[in-house]
DNA sequence: CCGAGTGATGTCATCTGCTGACATCAGCGT
DNA sequence: ACGCTGATGTCAGCAGATGACATCACTCGG
C-alpha cells in the first residue's frame, strides 16, 4: 500500500467537477478542492497549471485523434473534407462520453473565463489541424481556411447537439452543417465555382 | 481646472501600453501602470475591469461599426456577403490605425491570457453578426455559419497583414481570402452546388 | 539489510489580481 | 451657503498562483 491513497489527479478532478456543479465554478474556491479530494491546495497545481485547467485536460485526447485522422486519410481526400474526417472522429470520441460532455457544456457555458479556455483549445485544434493539412502538401492559407471552417462546423453542430435532446447523432449533425455551410458559402451567382465578388 | 489631472483612463491606457510593450504584460503589474499614470490601483480598476481589458476596450467600435454595416446592407445581399461587408468596414477601422494595431497584435502574440481574451472578443462579434444576419431574416444556423466564416476570413486576412509589411490593403486581404475560401470549401466533385458527401 | 536517491506530497511565505467599504473633496445646482 | 454627485484615495482582505524547502515511503545497488 502506498503512502498516500492513490490517483491523487483522478481524485482532484472528481472533486472538483462536483464542486463546480454543486456551487459554480466562480464560487468554488482550490482550497475546497483540495480539502474534498483530501490533498492540499499545493498540490492541485502540481496537477493543474490553473483552476480553470480541470476541466480541459481530457481534451488532449481529442487533439490526438483529430490529428492522428487527418495525418491517416486518403492523400486524395479535399483539404476541407480531410479536416471534416479529424473534427467528425473527436465528434464521435465526445459522443462517447455524453453525459461528461453536457455537464462539462454546462459548466462553462456559465462562466466566461471558461469560455476563453474553451476557444483557445479550440483555436489550438484548428491550428493542428491546419499543421497536419500541410503535412499532406495542403498550401498554407489554404489549410488554415479549411481547417478554421472544420472547427467553425465543429462548434456550431456541437452546440446544436449540446441544446436538442432529440439530436444524439454528432457526427451526423456535422456533416449537415457542412452541407448547409457549402450552401450558405455558395457564391451568390450560383453554378460559378471558383467565382466570386467581393464587391 | 479640475480637481484631478484630466482623462484619467486615457492616462492608464497610455501607461499600460507602454510598459506591456517595455517590459512585457505578464511582467507589468497593475500598481506600476498606475503609479505612472498618476493614480491608485483601486482607480484602474474602476476603469477597466481587469488587467487585460485595457488592450480590448477599443474593441466596441469594431462591434458597432460590423453590427452597423450588416444592419445597414443592401437587403438581397446573400448572408456571407453581408456579414463580409461587416468584417470589411472593420478592417478598414483597424487599417486607419495600422500602427497602433500591430503593437497591440505583438503584445497579444506574446501572451496566452491575452490570446484568450482576443478569441473571445471575436467570438462575440461573430455572435453579434449572426443576430444582424438573423435581423434580416436569415435562418438560425445559417446565419452562424455565416458569422462564423467571415470571422474566420477576418481572421486569417488579419495574419496576412500583420505578419506581411507589403500587403497595406487589409478589405483586400480579406476578399481574397473569402475567395480562397471558396475554392478550399467547394465541393470536391466540383459543379455540383448544394451537394455533399461528408463521409 | 542498509543507505542513497527519487518522487509525490506537505508546509510556509509571498506576490499579485481583484473587490468591498468607507473617506475625501471639487464642482454644480438650487 | 448647502447638500448632492462623481471621481478619486485609503485600507483591509480574499483567492489564485508560485518558489523554496521539508518529509517520508518506496526502490535499487551494494
Amino acid at each position: 500500500m502506498g503512502r498516500w491513497e492513490p490517483d491523487a489527479r483522478g481524485r482532484l478532478e472528481k472533486a472538483a467537477m462536483e464542486l463546480y456543479v454543486e456551487r459554480g465554478f466562480e464560487e468554488t474556491t482550490v482550497a475546497e478542492i483540495a480539502k474534498r479530494a483530501g490533498l492540499t491546495e499545493r498540490t492541485f497545481f502540481r496537477h493543474f497549471a490553473d483552476k480553470r485547467e480541470v476541466l480541459f485536460a481530457g481534451a488532449a485526447m481529442l487533439h490526438e485523434v483529430l490529428v492522428r485522422t487527418v495525418d491517416d486519410a486518403p492523400p486524395d481526400l479535399a483539404p476541407v473534407d480531410a479536416a471534416m474526417a479529424g473534427v467528425v472522429a473527436g465528434g464521435a470520441l465526445i459522443q462517447e462520453r455524453r453525459a461528461f460532455a453536457r455537464r462539462r457544456y454546462e459548466i462553462i457555458a456559465a462562466n466566461a473565463e471558461l469560455q476563453e479556455r474553451e476557444l483557445i483549445k479550440l483555436a489550438s485544434l484548428s491550428a493542428a489541424a491546419a499543421d497536419a493539412l500541410r503535412r499532406r502538401g495542403v498550401a498554407d492559407h489554404a489549410a488554415s481556411l479549411a481547417a478554421e471552417v472544420a472547427i467553425a462546423v465543429f462548434r456550431v453542430a456541437f452546440e446544436r447537439w449540446v441544446a436538442d435532446p432529440v439530436h444524439l447523432d454528432l457526427p451526423a449533425l456535422m456533416g449537415a452543417s457542412l452541407d448547409e455551410l457549402r450552401t450558405v458559402t455558395a457564391d451568390s451567382g450560383a453554378g460559378r465555382p471558383g467565382a466570386t465578388a467581393a464587391s
